[in-house]
DNA sequence: TTATATTGTTTACTAGGTTAACAGGTTGGC
DNA sequence: GCCAACCTGTTAACCTAGTAAACAATATAA
């Protein structure tokens, strides 16, 4: 390693110069996101809920009844993609689709009980994960960050 | 879509109960990312560079003679990670492999000069398009966020 | 009734990675 | 000087998280 220190040391030593990817806040938001993920993943261990069957069956046991076009909607995915996720949910025994007495065509989601309590305990889980990543944040500093957050949000309807 | 309102809009109506994904950081996080990530997208259009691509042309740029085990490091993925988008950067021609006289094993990459004028095009677009995509923010609220998102990558060497 | 739209679904595809293995090259211990 | 340990770039197989297009069944509007 000490060989080629020639032009690498030198590169090393402009180095605490950024480069430009630091400055963007989307280069900044992946690599946070990234940071989020992996601990939730970390959270909730290799056999748990992966972050896309969390966020569906959250919505499921907040809203019963609810159908897939809804959640395709409120997730912000497609509809195509939800499929897999009900299934493995289902497969579970997290959650079962119901037929819907007016409209055929619907298949509305219910959480079972094992869904329900299988959410609550994830949710802690992933809450106190969140709680440590953002150990040395403020109450003012988190509640600032979940306001900016969210308010990037609201563009999202362009 | 009046129809099958009986469950539905009971259920809509106490949607602003918003559900708990709402308060979690790493969904939020997902969500401003998808949105910056897609308006990249829109600002480099269909065959511009894609974000790992210029993400990776802006080290090189940055640090001429960069090897790819430092890139990795750098931009946090894996070595054989890299192999595609260097290969692609490469064959747009807006950089090449040079070997390096010290040690055989790397290979250094350069940036041509095609490479260096794309990548100040990009930047200056993705940059464009940041500062339209955050139009309601004041420089307040820019500054804190950049400061909040950097605040999350420091905990990265975990 | 007929045209149009919506729902859930399948299939094929894309982006952006990871892990494991490998060949070639380098280095440290002795 | 030799050998074990290690690093570099690379390939191959795989995984996650989607999108886009097509489709059958059903519902709604003209």
């Amino acid at each position: 390693m000490a060989s080629r220190n020639g032009s690498q040391a030198r590169k090393r030593e402009d180095h605490d110069t950024a480069s430009d990817l630091e400055q963007l806040f989307g280069y900044n938001l992946k690599r946070a996101y990234i940071i989020f993920q992996t601990d939730f993943r970390k959270a909730l261990g290799p056999d748990g809920l992966g972050p896309r069957s969390f966020a569906l069956l959250a919505l499921v046991v907040r809203f019963p009844n609810i159908t897939q076009s809804e959640l395709a909607r409120a997730l912000g995915i497609e509809r195509s993609g939800l499929v897999a996720i009900v299934d493995e949910l289902e497969g579970r025994g997290y959650l079962h689709r119901v037929a819907v007495p007016g409209d055929r065509r619907v298949q509305a989601l219910v959480a079972t009980t094992e869904g329900s309590s299988a959410y609550a305990d994830a949710l802690q889980r992933v809450r106190d994960h969140e709680t440590e990543l953002l150990a040395d944040f403020t109450d003012d500093e988190k509640k600032t960050l979940a306001h900016l957050l969210q308010k990037i949000r609201l563009r999202e309807d362009d």
